[in-house]
DNA sequence: CCAGACGTTGTT
DNA sequence: GTCTGG
DNA sequence: CCAGACGTTGTT
DNA sequence: GTCTGG
């Protein structure tokens, strides 16, 4: 078994150039977390999993991220930026609207529904995400995180956008209604998937009907928990983002 | 026919 | 106010 | 999601 | 690329 060691940022952005993520038209960026180790990630979605342990505590969209997508040969983990750019588009920048797909139009919209009929779907691990309640003017930042903290999916779709310069690889997280205990905070929430079946059936079904049924609010436990301010900007970027507050409000 | 959009979120 | 970038 | 920009010219 | 609006 390969050993991974942690890498500076520094080392890590070159990493993703060059496996192909430019930084030159986007990049280097809802919001989540990802500090699983590779090992965690290769694991629990059953793929070869090669990139470099680098924890990160505030995923924004525009960054590159890695995702796993069926395939002939099984799965693959790559890495894709966040914000989906239709094969038809003319600039990428309509990528940075194109963040979430919305589980009830996913069918009609033309940005997505290509994606979603031609299993250009994947998995976006991740152990956590943010969400803001708004309270008047205040919007404070919660954390929700499975009860073990373990690493999960959002259902995604991607699709490959290429110019006469270059080919970019990005995807967009499906949404649903809020979940009972989502509610508290906020009206709407990422579809989450937890078990190898659901994986299974995301990546590699072919009927609606299958599908359909895995983008529901997820009923399972989750604990939420707020969070400090500094994850407001994604420029920040560091294990304190993840602490529990000691008074609930922070 | 051509032109223009193609998306979600939340708030008023 | 609204869009783009992260 | 939030933060930050919101512009053009010409020159290095 | 494909649909909607004019």
């Amino acid at each position: 078994m390969a050993r991974y060691c942690r890498v500076s940022a520094q080392i890590f952005a070159v990493y993703l150039h060059q496996i192909g993520v430019r930084t030159g038209v986007f990049i280097i960026c809802g919001r989540f977390t990802l500090t699983v180790a590779p090992e965690a990630i290769s694991k629990t979605f059953r793929v070869p999993c090669s990139i470099p342990y680098f924890p990160r505590y505030n995923i924004a969209p525009g960054q590159a991220v890695p995702v796993i997508v069926g395939g002939e040969s099984g799965r693959l983990l790559k890495v894709m930026r966040w914000g989906l750019i239709p094969h038809w588009a003319k600039d990428a920048s309509i990528g940075s609207r194109l963040v979430n797909a919305r589980t009830e139009t996913v069918l009609s919209k033309p940005a997505f529904r290509d994606s979603f009929r031609f299993r250009r779907r994947c998995l976006v691990p991740a152990d956590g995400f943010y969400e803001w309640k708004r309270e008047g003017k205040r919007s404070t930042p919660y954390r929700i995180v499975l009860p073990d903290k373990e690493v999960f999916a959002f259902a995604g779709l991607w699709d490959r956008w290429d110019s006469s310069e270059e080919s970019v690889f990005s995807f967009a997280i499906i949404t649903t209604e809020a979940s009972e205990s989502m509610k508290e905070i906020h009206s709407r929430m990422p579809v989450i998937l937890s078990v190898e079946e659901e994986y299974g059936e995301w990546l590699e079904a072919g009927d609606f009907n299958t599908l359909r049924k895995l983008l529901r609010p997820y009923e399972g436990r989750l604990h939420i928990y707020p969070v400090s301010r500094l994850v407001n900007s994604p420029k920040n970027d560091m294990p304190e983002l993840i602490l529990e507050e000691e008074n609930g409000e922070p």
